[in-house]
DNA sequence: GTTTAAAGCTATTGACAATAGCCAAAATGG
DNA sequence: CCATTTTGGCTATTGTCAATAGCTTTAAAC
């Protein structure tokens, strides 16, 4: 029996409004539980009709980064801009942290690497963090010690949006107030930054 | 036709055993790319012999994690031990760095939260954690202020460990020298901490 | 030595990513 | 405004995985 389809109108997506809504789905859900099937479901289409805008799950998920990347690069260059020093990394910090916690899938997508080559990935994961770059460099770090206190700040940031996401801060302590040391203590490091040279071996 | 079998020995696999080889091979290929065939084939064993001494991927995960935490804990038990305040704090960190490096699987495993209700991880995470905070009160730090400080601690190594297992440390500067920043600023950092406390409002 | 429990096996199911090949809907271009 | 091409859907199917069912043999227990 053949079935005649007079006028089925096309969803009308694109590879940013699936990477998009994908991006809702794994803050919802997670972002290892993020499924096609789900997501067609999401956007009215079958499975492999996403194949017409995705070329794998991998690749996706490597939507879902450069998104996420172009996202928290701006939330942090906005939260910034007019600032600096330590008031400028506290601001920094603490737009970091509330965006982590708002969208924890993309935050995890946004710390993959770029694939070798991905030139598009590559730039927009040097943009984000030159924004860090920015805000240090106010602290007149040159060279090797500005590296180092990047490598610093990414670290204990990260550390401790990961370990909130994860519930790790189980104890009764007010978790804020924890951020709001970790920051300081930073800042308390970074201004003794030449001190914490290892001597020459 | 029917296939006689004399003496076909057993494998004589035990739930440690099991946990134990994919934990080394989870090392090799990553924890995401565990797969019970592929155990079960390191095992000389069909991959649903395996369901005989796990419940799941997800128990088998878990069972690694558990050991991880058990060896991660003694690992920096005995890098502290004999030591105190800076001089701790510093074993500790290396310990805990180049532990992670060597075991990237393990490491991720072991910070994978325990079940509500399930004591033996429970207890296992709670050991590990004890050891960072023993060596962490040699600075006088008590209640909420030892609670910052271990949070901060854990959160900047544990950052770290994951920018570097990820490759994220992409510039030329030394990652080693980053390191031994990182931990001498958090020490830093640990001698102004009542400073660091933020003004009540 | 007989019974029983444990540990292996084959066969099968169901979720998922992914591919092949078809058809309708838009877009393009006289 | 009709003809052609391109695009974006679709169904059907495959292969990889975790997981379950049910059988058989090994090894322990009595």
């Amino acid at each position: 029996m053949i079935v005649m389809r007079h006028h089925v109108p096309r969803a009308g997506l694109t590879r940013d409004r699936v990477a998009g809504e994908a991006a809702v789905m794994a803050d919802e859900v997670g972002l290892g539980r993020l499924t096609l099937a789900g997501l067609a479901e999401r956007l009215g289409v079958r499975q492999p009709s996403l194949y017409k805008h995705i070329d794998s799950v991998a690749s996706l998920r490597r939507d879902i980064s450069v998104q996420a990347k172009r996202e928290l690069g701006d939330v942090l260059a906005r939260a910034s801009v007019g600032r600096s020093g330590a008031d400028a990394i506290t601001a920094m910090s603490h737009a970091y942290r509330d965006w982590a916690r708002r969208h924890p899938a993309r935050y995890e997508a946004s710390m993959l690497m770029p694939s070798p080559g991905d030139v598009e990935d590559e730039t927009v994961s040097a943009t984000a963090i030159q924004v860090i770059t920015d805000v240090l460099t106010a602290y007149r770090l040159e060279g090797d010690d500005a590296v180092d206190a990047i490598r610093a700040f990414r670290s204990t940031l990260h550390g401790f949006v990961v370990f909130e996401a994860a519930g790790a801060f189980a104890m009764s302590a007010d978790v804020d107030r924890s951020f709001e040391r970790l920051v300081r203590g930073f800042i308390v490091a970074l201004g003794q930054w030449n001190e914490t040279v290892p001597p020459a071996r």
